[in-house]
DNA sequence: ACATAATCGTTGCATTTGCAACGAAGTCAA
DNA sequence: TTGACTTCGTTGCAAATGCAACGATTATGT
């Protein structure tokens, strides 16, 4: 018989990755929400458009995994804020180009030193785990 | 010098735990959701009590790890669904003890299966990888 | 004993979120 | 061309969230 009390949730891998998911992006994120005031889904907008270049709104909404409602909001505090550009696409008008303005530029490049670093720093705490656990990551990502 | 362009959110550790957590713990939750109308939130505090018995708010919010406040709603919707009772502690009347009703328990009977199911099928997704995430996924956790 | 501080759980409030619905624009087929 | 259907981005709305403040209770120090 299954006893109902020997289920350990710090043993159940769901909640262990949302745990950690939550400490390291919170730990990122005080990194730039207090000097930037710049939110995660902002965060995840200004960097895909830093590598993609001028993107829609669909675009980031793929390749950030934010449902597009979010995506939007993000944009247009980010436009507000004067850090990218807003303009309907000429070959097809329900499509937007959004883009980095001078302005988000400069952010970014402020802003990507500093994950970098968090990125490294991770890396080297997780040691020699470090291989493993990126692989199982990338299995849970691709897989099913 | 560093090209913005060269920063890719795909190889970033945050951005894909976070998506991976998300991933996972949307998975678990269509199997309950649905059937049960529990959310992530109450599911979590439901295996705690499981596990732990008769515990505080104050308990459960440092083992899950939620907001005393995310608790406490969890808490009252699984009160006014039966699942758990709530009543003030003798020896100290600030604390809550809160414990599972018989239906609570009947309920978690037929959770748990669901969940060892669904954490054995990412076991063996993860195949030989598994060491070394879940090392990973500890040193995450532990780690300062 | 008394005043002050700390702890527990709840609640008010502003913000964020997800979902569905919408208008605008484009596609497709007859 | 016309009409039905699809896609894009925004918005309305209800629910969820985080945070601070609160009343109630207990602990601490003098």
């Amino acid at each position: 018989m299954t006893d109902v009390s020997d289920f350990d949730l710090d043993r159940f891998t769901p909640y262990r990755l949302a745990v950690a998911a939550q400490k390291t992006s919170e730990g990122l994120a005080r990194l730039y929400r207090a000097r930037f005031g710049i939110s995660i889904p902002e965060w995840r907008v200004l960097v895909h458009l830093a590598h993609a270049g001028d993107v829609s709104v669909r675009d980031i909404e793929a390749q950030v995994m934010m449902e597009k409602s979010k995506v939007s909001r993000a944009a247009s505090r980010l436009a507000a804020a004067g850090y990218i550009n807003k303009q309907a696409s000429k070959a097809d008008r329900r499509l937007l180009r959004i883009s980095l303005t001078t302005k988000g530029n400069t952010l970014m490049a402020e802003l990507l030193p500093l994950a970098l670093a968090y990125q490294r720093s991770l890396e080297e705490h997780l040691g020699d785990a470090l291989g493993g656990f990126e692989a199982g990551i990338t299995k849970l990502l691709d897989g099913r």
